[in-house]
RNA sequence: GGCCCCAUCGUCUAGCCUGGUCAGGACGAAUGGUUCUCAGCCAUUAAACACCGGUUCAAAUCCGGUUGGGGCUACCA
């Protein structure tokens, strides 16, 4: 990567959401190729809210995306909302009247579109798109109701705010030429434009809520760290090479917008999983467990005062199969469990057998350790098993299932350690 | 309907611009290995150039059309 020392025509681009809804997917991604590309290239973020629907622009929607696209680690370098620029929009609508470019309708004010004529720009994913304005209405760029049209207030705003790059979602395609005559209106230089492929539900349909998770937000209750999210939104429509883990840093580096695709993605869950689940391996155990902390004790499984340690170990012993952050509320939770119990159905799965007398001896024993450790626990099962005379196999899934309340997990011998001497003794004695 | 965009394994994609590789990687799937189970890890396998024409000695790659999918068509953004 080459550093020029600040070129004049440094790259501005900007992220304008509408708070009238969660920041979602599609959103994001729009978001943080933004992000990618004013990294790569040295320029700025912007953060624009276009909250000029007062309606349905909230302001709770509005602290939603931006504190998800903090969490996102999106950070902008400059903050505008079009509501408090509504001079602004009113002053250029006004000087194009006086200029007779556009006319009063009420107290609409509407820009006149000259018939036939072929409208050109040259899209930094797409090439060459040409429309002629003979599919081009008259447009509106003041309501009657005072507020902006969107179109109009965009253009003021990316004209006056030195927005280069006008980075966004294929369906505007079509707002473009409309967009495009307006800066020659109002007498500005047009950005470059770049339209962003569509993310797609599995069903090949429009992500809706139809489909599940498509806040971002969301996805944060879910379990999914920053870190994954990001690193599989960015595969979403680019490549990075034969590579697929590549923290955001890196893939600033490498991000070029002609590299991007044209073709809509569909969002696969799957994927996504499997992306988050190398980022929770990479991700430090201390650093893992603190992230953890607040969801456990929101679950009620971990009191205000709580055993560091263990809790570190029990992290680490699950961190390899952890797609999620939540995964671990689900699978280590007979851990943390108050009351423990195995529920009827999983008894009836894997406890039909009544083995008092196994798990008798084998507790007798367990109680007789001085050093309850990975090496004597597993010393003194071998010794029961070889004393009964069965296979190892045939009290070891009954002991998991009756310490663990599951038939799958971690060894045998960890889930004893990590329990304890008294609880593993205690869930034993209980089995029967 | 009109206008615009798009088209490689089931999915995300590399390759396309500057025609000539067994069309590569990843998720998922299947199989085997490791192991007390699961996960993980390792290995192997199956799996695609939408279709029809054209240009060319040669087409996933260039051109045209067809089909299919998507977007826009608001005084919403």
């Amino acid at each position: 990567m080459s550093t020029p020392a600040a070129p004049a025509s440094a790259v501005k681009v900007r992220f304008a959401p509408s708070p009238t809804g969660y920041l979602h997917i599609g959103g994001a991604r729009t978001a943080l190729f933004n992000w990618m590309y004013a990294k790569a290239q040295g320029g700025k973020f912007v953060l624009r809210v276009e909250d000029t629907d007062l309606e349905r622009s909230k302001p709770e929607f509005e602290k939603e995306i931006m504190d998800s696209m903090a969490w996102l680690g999106l950070s902008w370098d400059e903050l505008y909302k079009q509501s408090e620029r509504f001079e602004i929009y009113r002053e250029y609508a006004e000087k194009l009247i006086t200029e007779g470019k556009a006319v009063r309708d009420g107290t609409a004010v509407i820009l006149k579109v000259d018939k036939s004529r072929d409208i050109k720009f040259d899209d930094l994913i797409r090439g060459l798109i040409v429309f002629n304005t003979d599919e081009i209405k008259d447009q509106v760029l003041m309501k009657s109701d005072g507020s902006p049209a969107y179109s109009f207030s965009c253009v003021v705003d990316d004209a006056l705010m030195g927005i280069t790059h006008v980075i966004r979602g294929e369906d505007h395609i079509s707002n473009t030429p409309k967009q495009i005559l307006m800066y020659e209106a109002m007498g500005f230089k047009a950005p470059k434009f770049g339209h962003l492929p569509l993310i797609m539900g599995t069903d090949g349909a429009r992500l809706s809520k139809r489909f599940g998770a498509v806040a971002v937000s969301d996805y944060r209750k879910e379990g999914f760290i920053p870190e994954g999210l990001v690193n599989y939104l960015m595969l979403l429509g680019w490549s990075p090479g034969n590579q697929e883990i590549l923290p955001l840093k890196n893939a600033c580096e490498k991000f070029s917008i002609k590299k991007v695709n044209k073709t809509a993605a569909q969002f696969d869950m799957e994927k996504l999983k499997w992306v988050n689940a190398q980022y929770v391996k990479l991700t430090p155990t201390g650093k893992l467990t603190d992230l953890l902390v607040p969801i456990l004790q929101e679950e009620g499984l971990l009191g205000e005062d709580y055993d560091r340690a263990s809790l570190e170990k029990a992290v680490e012993m699950f961190k390899s199969r952890l797609n999620t952050l939540r995964d671990f509320v689900e699978r280590a939770g007979f851990l943390f469990a108050r009351d423990f119990t195995v529920p009827a159905d999983v008894r009836a799965g894997h406890l039909m057998k009544n083995m008092k007398k196994e798990f008798d001896l084998l507790a007798g024993r367990l109680s007789g350790l001085e050093v309850f450790d990975l090496a004597s626990t597993e010393k003194v099962f071998r010794d029961v098993v070889a004393e009964l005379g069965i296979a190892s196999g045939e009290l070891v899934h009954p002991v998991r299932v009756a310490l663990s309340a599951s038939a799958v997990g971690p060894g045998l011998f960890d889930i004893m350690v990590a329990l304890g001497k008294d609880r593993t003794i205690a869930r034993l004695k209980a089995a029967f």
